[in-house]
DNA sequence: CAGTTTTGTGGAAGCGCTCCCACAGACACA
DNA sequence: TGTGTCTGTGGGAGCGCTTCCACAAAACTG
């Protein structure tokens, strides 16, 4: 492997010379510059990057953490776009990816030890829980950090954003009580994510509104069997339910498959709302009314504030609302 | 963030016996490695690991490289499962996974950039294809490496795993001739893959031992909707097949779709069999009789190929080619 | 044209760590 | 007592890079 030594030496010009040149090149006449760029061509020269971060202090990559199972990671659409979109804004500024799928114990703290080893200059969190602390734990590191969706512990501390939940469930709960649902069921998501508990909220601040039971709530997890099952429990408890607000759009599908086994027309007998509009949404039958979740614009704003962080232009935890964008179907 | 200098000082060792003691502590005295462990509790010390990696000229990481539009890593179970085991068995080993996902063009270029960087000291590669010629840059390089699935180029240079395919397709497509089905066809892999051309040979095989038509062939894309739209092709050119090899399960699932819509039964008027047997033979209606795709195996083979690498144990390629196994269910 | 600023350059320090090597002391054996 | 082995220790070099600083030369000032 040749060294910054080497390009010097067949540059004719010193190391620090030969460095400069490299990183940005000014101060460089250009002359130099030439010789330093076709010293590195011929030698095929890549700067050594443990060497540069030991000076920089910098690493030049990032976290993505996902403190989920990795069937869970695979299997919902919400992951593969935020990572998408996550990496490409990343790579303009030459900032690598590292993915980090981390269920809660050991593997958890494996991940925080390599947080706090000086791996990474910083991390993005997405799908975090409530019992994985990690708002708290990054924030003890000193780690610059910018989580998607709002953590439900230690969100003072950090920075994130977050789509206005509770404002989009409320509205696609209005759907259903506008076309007459009169027992508005829903299927949640976990009780210990923020994305959960608002959707939840939302649903229960519109029934309120209109003066309607909020009785039948049945908790899921944000999984298509996890909806499925769900489903039949509310069919089960609440048989004379005409509406029904899913916290997510993979739910729903899992939903739509027990209302059809369970002979249940959607949208005749049951119109049906989901959320989030990433794909599945259009694919099932009959495609789902729902709340759009911008989640390219979010974690596009998650980069943006942790590159702010990083470049020590913000210092103070900042966060950032999206608000809900309505997708009318033929669900509901 | 406190350095080992700190620590031994702590400890009242010199930093050579500090060092020592952190990593194994042979050659320590028991008092001297307490002390030191006191002292790197209280100070809360994490190694520098670009300080580290500068000498010891390792990264403790391994890149799984997977190049591959994400949509299709994040909806193929293939890849979840490949990335659990290898993750688990390398850490064993304390070897953290770095996840490049990175389709031709470009992005390859920064990853091979990356690979070719130091950033990590061996790449696992998944689902190469024939025009990525990683076999070939890897080998160019001097990166250890260590391939799932046979490199189509440049296979004799690197280390890989692979399941005899021709094999698995042959022993699955006789189950159709044995069943009595006299017009068989297949939805290929992609045929710049080694799984895709593989697997119809062992299909065209069968076929020709028995004395069969070998032309009800489609070439599809291991996705499910690439299934489908193949399954309808296949279905217009022949439309008198009573039998079909689908060259993965996700793609069979999406046949499954076209053929209930053009109102063929499942076994019965079109016997099926897929490939892979990764969860999602067992749920399509019906289940589907496939060949298990031992990929767990695989992985955690490649896995040890590579660190037979890394320990410098191996220098001369190594291949390891697992046999098929059958698995009967309901759709032939 | 002396004085000032700007530009380009190289010497050298130092980032935090590992590991080679020399060495002191403990112990064993003849 | 001398010789040899083994154990534990610390000094110090050096991994490859960036960056501070001093300085010479060139380019501007009035």
């Amino acid at each position: 492997m040749p060294t910054l030594d080497e390009v010097a030496r067949l540059a004719g010009v010193s190391r620090a010379t030969a460095s400069r040149a490299i990183n940005g090149g000014s101060r460089v006449s250009a002359k130099a510059a030439d010789a330093v760029a076709e010293a590195v061509r011929s030698l095929g020269y890549t700067p050594n990057p443990a060497a540069r971060s030991l000076v920089t202090r910098r690493t030049d990559s990032v976290a993505m953490v996902i403190p989920e199972a990795d069937e869970r990671v695979f299997a919902d659409p919400f992951f593969a776009r935020t990572l998408h979109v996550v990496t490409q804004a990343l790579a303009q500024r030459d900032l690598q990816v590292v993915l980090l799928i981390a269920q809660p114990g050991q593997e958890m703290q494996r991940t925080l030890r390599y947080l706090r080893g000086g791996h990474v200059d910083g991390a993005i969190v997405v799908s975090h829980h409530r019992n994985d602390a990690l708002a708290d734990h990054l924030a003890g590191i000193g780690l610059p950090a910018s989580f998607i969706g709002r953590p439900l512990a230690g969100a003072e501390k950090v920075f994130y954003t977050d789509p206005d939940n509770v404002a989009g469930a409320r509205e696609v709960t209005n759907i259903l009580i506008e076309r007459g649902c009169r027992r508005v069921g829903t299927i949640t998501g976990p009780a210990d994510m923020s994305a959960g508990i608002d959707r939840a909220a939302g649903w229960r601040a519109a029934l309120d509104a209109a003066g309607l039971a909020t009785d039948a709530l049945v908790e899921g997890d944000f999984t298509e069997d996890g909806g499925e099952a769900a489903c039949e429990i509310l069919l089960r408890d609440h048989p004379d339910i005409d509406g029904l607000m899913v916290a997510s759009d993979l739910m729903a599908a899992g939903a739509l498959r027990a209302l059809g086994r369970a002979g249940r027309r959607v949208p005749d007998d049951i119109a049906v709302v989901g959320y989030d509009d990433l794909g599945i949404a259009e694919r099932t039958t009959p495609p789902l009314t729902t709340v759009k979740n911008p989640i390219g614009d979010m974690a596009r704003e998650a980069v943006r504030l942790l590159l702010s962080q990083l470049d020590g232009t913000t210092t103070h935890p900042l966060r950032v609302v999206f608000a809900p964008e309505l997708v009318r179907r033929t669900s509901a």
